[in-house]
RNA sequence: GGUCGGGUGGCCGAGCGGCUAGGCAGUGGUCUGCAAAACCUCGUACGGCGGUUCGAUUCCGCUCCCGACCUCCA
């Protein structure tokens, strides 16, 4: 650890050095996808960069355990009805066979941007007891009220406790998201059980179920099912204790979902959950935000087919991920077609680099090893800028100088003398380290060790030895129908000073 | 309307009180049979108007525009 891991507290609004709780583990929980419908590609998006961060965090050592849960009730549409049971409705599907089913979706486009599996994935419906139970102590806290049925968190009884415990308290309602508590109380909205609460900015944690309702539980107060925001207190708490190190989430969810998270836990445990608290900021598409009313949207789908009147051509998923890489994570990120374009080339030439470097040799001849030098501080900076809360785009910068060196190594520019065989190595494997295990990106072109693969190397082997003697004898003909054959299925042949490489 | 975050070269996107971001595209070269790739070179950008400062893209104020949340959405 040679810099410490600084990161961005939005509950703090401060940049701060980050120490767990507990040396040498972090508990992390962010907030999963509500699993009503196919995922989107801002989910895609935010779980990407928290991907990263939990690699990182291991990579740097940390044993980490990653909760990220899956909502499958209590979360409404602005109509009331829940919308695992409006999809079951429309549908006809059971509201679990709906939950299974987008789950399953959201599981396997995980798989596609390589997004590792969190440690544990709890969903809330399996954890109806706990809520229940955090429900009865936030009432026997006296921050809470059953009305025929429901029970709302009473937000003026909290905030009153809070401020008693003086201005600075970490935990006052509104102060992760900025939000001035009279506002909220002198707002009016419309929501449908606004005659039950006693403040328009109470919010349900218990609400009692109608008959038609599908997934419902016996409670205390009666038959019903757990508010929203509630599922995250009590697995949260459940899985990493009142207290644990990092929460994140959406940008959007700040409020009022992790506003009344925060409620819960001290309302719950007299203590707030995370210490820090990270948020990915939204997905553009052509500047603008991605809606589906107005077709300015694109789905996973579309963006790895191309099918959409927004692309030009479809781009693999890591193409993809590079380029959610090359934007900070706490950035709005403005997803263009040319954008993309410019992304895919740049992740195909980081490839290309990353082979070339394991094909290099060096001899480490000269005295001073100056080009050695360069590249293990070009390497060391780069994981100083991770450690800058996260700062993928600044060390894909430094990665994409090395890159330079890299070909101009191979290609001569510089000389093989200047590194050291020990550089070397160490280079690559820092650089795998980084590239392939931190920011989870895979080389889509590498071949496997599979017999077609195999077979494939040796028609190429052949191929290169027929096209070389021919440009030996000067015959240009043969070995441009060579390589524009070659282009023509997909194989880019290029002519290197030690004979010619391909690639796919 | 309220709260918060932004507006950076052709596109995307970092960053910062004075010193090169980086990717892609473009310029001119080197290399090459040609091409591609690679390498070298160039580009002097920070929405507008004021202010603070020796000096601001970076700090402050105002203004315009965009986005998020407040109301379903990562």
């Amino acid at each position: 650890m040679a810099t410490p891991l600084k990161l961005n507290n939005t509950l703090s609004r401060k940049k701060e050095i980050f120490e767990p709780l507990e040396a040498g583990f972090v508990g992390m929980y962010v907030c999963g996808p509500t699993v009503y419908n196919p995922v989107h590609l801002g989910n895609c998006r935010t779980f990407t960069s928290f991907d990263l961060i939990y690699r990182y965090l291991m990579y740097k050592g940390y044993r980490v355990r990653y909760v990220r849960n899956i909502t499958d009730v209590g979360h409404l549409t602005d109509s009331g009805e829940d919308k695992m049971a409006k999809e079951a409705r429309i549908s006809k599907l059971e509201p679990m066979e709906v939950a299974a089913k987008y789950a399953n979706d959201f599981h396997d486009m995980m798989r596609i941007f390589n997004n590792l599996n969190p440690s544990i994935e709890p969903q809330a419906s399996g954890h109806i007891i706990e809520q229940i139970e955090m429900v009865q102590q936030i009432i026997d806290n006296g921050y809470g009220y059953e009305v025929n049925g429901s029970v709302y968190f009473d937000v003026a009884a909290y905030e009153k406790d809070m401020e008693a415990k003086g201005d600075n308290a970490p935990h006052r309602y509104g102060a992760l998201s900025g939000r001035k508590i009279d506002e909220l109380l002198s707002e009016t909205r419309e929501l449908n059980s606004q005659a039950e609460k006693k403040s328009p900015s109470d919010f349900a944690i218990w609400m009692k179920a109608k008959p038609e309702d599908l997934q419902k539980w016996k409670s205390p107060w009666g038959v019903g099912f757990p508010g929203w925001h509630l599922e995250c207190s009590a697995m949260s708490t459940k899985y990493l204790g009142e207290t644990f190190d990092i929460h994140g989430g959406g940008n959007d969810l700040k409020f009022p979902h992790h506003e009344n998270e925060i409620a819960q836990n001290v309302g719950c445990c007299h203590r707030g959950g995370a210490r820090y608290w990270l948020h990915t900021n939204m997905l553009l598409m052509n500047g603008r935000k991605m809606s589906k009313s107005d077709g300015n949207t694109v789905t996973p789908d579309q963006l790895f087919t191309g099918d959409s009147p927004h692309l030009t051509k479809g781009y693999s998923p890591m193409a993809i991920r590079f380029f959610m890489l090359q934007t900070h994570y706490s950035s709005t990120m403005d997803l263009t077609d040319e954008a993309l374009q410019a992304a895919e080339k740049g992740y195909l030439r980081l490839m290309e680099a990353i082979r070339t470097l394991g094909k290099l040799e060096v001899s480490g001849k000269a005295q001073n090893e100056t080009v050695g030098k360069e590249l293990a501080e070009g390497m060391a900076a780069a994981f100083a800028e991770m450690d800058d809360d996260f700062n993928t785009p600044k060390a894909l910068a430094r990665v994409f100088e090395i890159v330079t060196k890299i070909n101009a190594l191979a290609g001569g520019q510089l000389s093989t003398d200047e590194v050291n065989p020990a550089t070397l190595d160490r280079l690559k494997t820092d650089l795998h380290a980084l590239i392939f295990d931190v920011l989870g990106l895979q080389d889509e072109a590498a071949g496997g060790s599979n017999a077609h693969t195999k077979a494939l190397d040796g028609v190429m082997d052949v191929l290169l030895d027929i096209r070389q003697q021919a440009r030996t004898d000067k015959n240009w003909g043969l070995s441009d129908q060579i390589r524009d054959a070659l282009s023509e299925a997909g194989i880019k042949v290029k002519d290197g000073k030690e004979g010619a490489t391909w690639s796919v």
